[in-house]
RNA sequence: CGGGGUGUGGCGCAGUUGGUAGCGCACCUGUUUUGGGAACAGGGGGUCGGAGGUUCGAGCCCUCUCACCCCGACCA
């Protein structure tokens, strides 16, 4: 590619509004611009980096036998009503009519449409297992889109979905489509981690997502110190480790004057108790009923591991109308006397006479105990671990350290979720219809390309792992007027690109330091460098944007530059 | 959705009590430069997010609206 006939888009200045690493370089390398919130032009360099990822992906799904097809962007409301997901999905779903007034979306996730392809195509247990795979653009009217495409609302996705007979061959699959994602972020040159996570909206029994470990990533992961754990917080279990409790020691249930005090720290300090010693009762929503939820003074609340537990398609807090209308004091609420089902994290059981609102305006009880004073539905895992916690798997005694992490895969085992509600079935070796059993494994390839870039910067851009960049070597020629290093120039290109190299040659009419700038921020590996000053020595120079070293080869040894450059790939 | 903030040339920003809109970078032309974002001279480019209003006069004041960003959306 002769740079003079190409775009390049570096910026000088980042936008204001990017602030990640990431975010700011590829705007600034000129690979991605805004069009709308969360909604990106990706432009050649961009483009080049992304085909990259695209085709690693596209690579080991083929050679772990997975399938390509390509589905619809737009998909019809019927199949997700048909799922159920039409009432669930929220307003992430983005809808809208056609001129029929029909309903449609657009497919923030692919399960109802290609269960729906597969369903009309494979009929036998002689078809199976059959995994399919796609690499296509998705959107999720995000509430917050942010950090360029690193958290967009459209954004390409390469979804797989396994179909088998049965649990143990989806098993199978699942496997193969675990090994392929290591594969692939391996050869991206990323150092992620692969860690136990909750399904979410998708569904499902089981997964894991694949972090890439980044100061900025959105996601907080847990590793043991001692074994092999490692989870998203989101569903890294707490070990129960309470203790019976002395029921002798009751003291008598008191109400306490706490004018304006609201929160957890506030009660604390006015009643000179540790937060530990308060519970806080909080209200949720749930599919149909109004629920109280217990959790101690200094635990979080993990709505992930609630939702798991009653087995609900939703779940949030109660908001203010609905605490309302049900006589709620926020900021003052308190188990007793309620009438809805009151659920509590396993560290209550170990609590006696601890402190909770009094359901009523600036006042808090104290003395409170569960059994004598309000019953509890039931108990559970419901808080959020934190840095410090032990390690919940049996036998260990190792403690959790948190790292942050951007997850650029995930893969679920569905099972018969969604053939069953879509009631998708194949005939099997006895003559019965069974439903598939699935697994569903997703790359943002967007975000891989980010997630590179937040990984591999300085202060002078971006430092692409070979494999990603946009251009494997950029030929610089140091003078800009035509002469003797630019016909140098042409002709290591000339080579170099019959020696089915990616090479750029820098010919614009710009000075050197500009060129030497561009390609450092860009993020090519390698410059060839070709001037009256090398040239006068005889020889020309090679870069590495890496280490930055610099090589010096014979001006005509162009079968040593390529045979170095074969090394370095 | 709640709170806060910002919209002025492609990017980054300034614009005073209301009086004909500016700077740096980028861009174009010319000359000189040519190994780390060159120098000089000249030049082009703006419905000041949009609509309405106040005023002799609005980038600036008022009303509405749109977009974008940040924080929160779990502590009740």
């Amino acid at each position: 590619m002769k740079l003079s006939n190409y775009l390049i888009a570096t910026l000088k200045e980042a936008p204001s509004d990017a602030e990640t690493k990431s975010h700011q370089l590829m705007v600034r390398a000129g690979m991605i611009r805004k069009i709308a919130a969360g909604v990106y032009n990706f432009l050649p360099t961009g483009l080049r980096v992304f085909r990259k990822v695209e085709n690693i992906i596209r690579d080991e799904m083929n050679k772990a036998g997975a399938i390509e097809v390509m589905m619809p962007f737009v998909t019809p409301a019927d199949l997700w009503e048909k799922s159920g997901r039409w009432d669930i999905y929220g307003k992430e779903l983005l809808r809208f009519k056609d001129r029929a007034d029909r309903d449609f979306c657009l497919g923030p996730t692919h399960e109802e449409v290609v269960t729906d392809m597969v369903d009309r195509e494979v009929k036998s247990y002689k078809n199976l297992p059959i995994t399919i795979y796609q690499i296509q653009p998705k959107f999720r009217d995000e509430i917050r889109p942010r950090f360029g495409v690193m958290r967009a609302r459209e954004f390409t996705m390469k979804d797989a979905y396994s179909f088998d007979v049965n649990e143990l061959e989806a098993e199978k699959s699942y496997i193969k489509m675990f090994n392929a994602y290591k594969r692939i972020f391996e050869r991206c040159g990323l150092t992620f981690k692969a860690v136990e996570a909750d399904s979410g909206n998708i569904g499902g029994s089981f997964s894991h997502e694949f972090m890439v470990l980044a100061e900025t990533g959105e996601d907080l992961v847990l590793s043991c110190n001692t074994c092999e754990f490692a989870a998203n917080v989101e569903t890294t279990g707490i070990k129960d480790v309470s203790i019976a409790r002395n029921d002798k020691d009751f003291e008598p249930l008191a109400e306490v004057s706490t004018p304006k005090m609201t929160s957890v720290e506030e009660v604390s300090s006015f009643m000179n108790v540790s937060s530990e010693d308060i519970v806080k009762t909080l209200f949720l929503e749930s599919d149909e009923e109004l629920i109280a939820v217990l959790v101690r003074g200094d635990h979080e609340l993990s709505l992930t591991k609630l939702k798991k537990f009653l087995g609900s398609d939703f779940l949030d807090l109660a908001d203010n109308k609905v605490l309302k209308e049900n006589n709620i004091v926020k900021g003052f609420c308190g188990p007793i006397g309620v009438n809805f089902k009151i659920y509590s994290d396993n560290s209550i059981k170990d609590l006696t006479n601890f402190i909770t609102g009094a359901n009523k305006d600036d006042y808090h009880c104290q003395g409170v105990n569960y059994d004598r004073d309000f019953l509890v539905e039931s108990f559970g895992d419901f808080r959020e671990a934190f840095d410090g916690d032990s390690c919940p798997i049996e036998g260990c005694t190792g403690s959790l350290e948190s790292t942050r992490g951007i997850e650029v895969g995930h893969v679920f085992k569905l099972g018969t979720k969604y053939s069953e509600s879509m009631n998708a079935k194949f005939t099997n070796q006895d003559g019965k219809e069974k439903n598939y059993y699935m697994g569903c494994y997703g790359i943002g390839v967007g975000r891989v390309v980010a997630a590179a870039v937040e990984q591999n910067n300085d202060e002078n851009g971006i430092k692409f792992p070979t494999a990603l960049a946009p251009f494997q070597v950029v030929i610089i020629p140091t003078e800009k007027t035509k002469g003797p290093a630019l016909s140098k120039a042409e002709e290591i290109y000339d080579y170099l690109t019959n020696s089915s190299f990616e090479v750029a040659l820098d010919d614009r009419q710009e000075s050197p330091g500009v060129k030497f700038k561009d390609s450092e921020l860009i993020g090519i590996p390698f410059q060839i460098r070709i001037g009256p000053k090398s040239l006068a020595k005889g020889v020309v120079e090679l870069k590495n944007r890496l280490t930055g070293d610099i090589l010096e080869f014979d001006q005509n040894d162009y079968d040593g530059i390529r045979e170095k450059l074969n090394e370095l790939f």
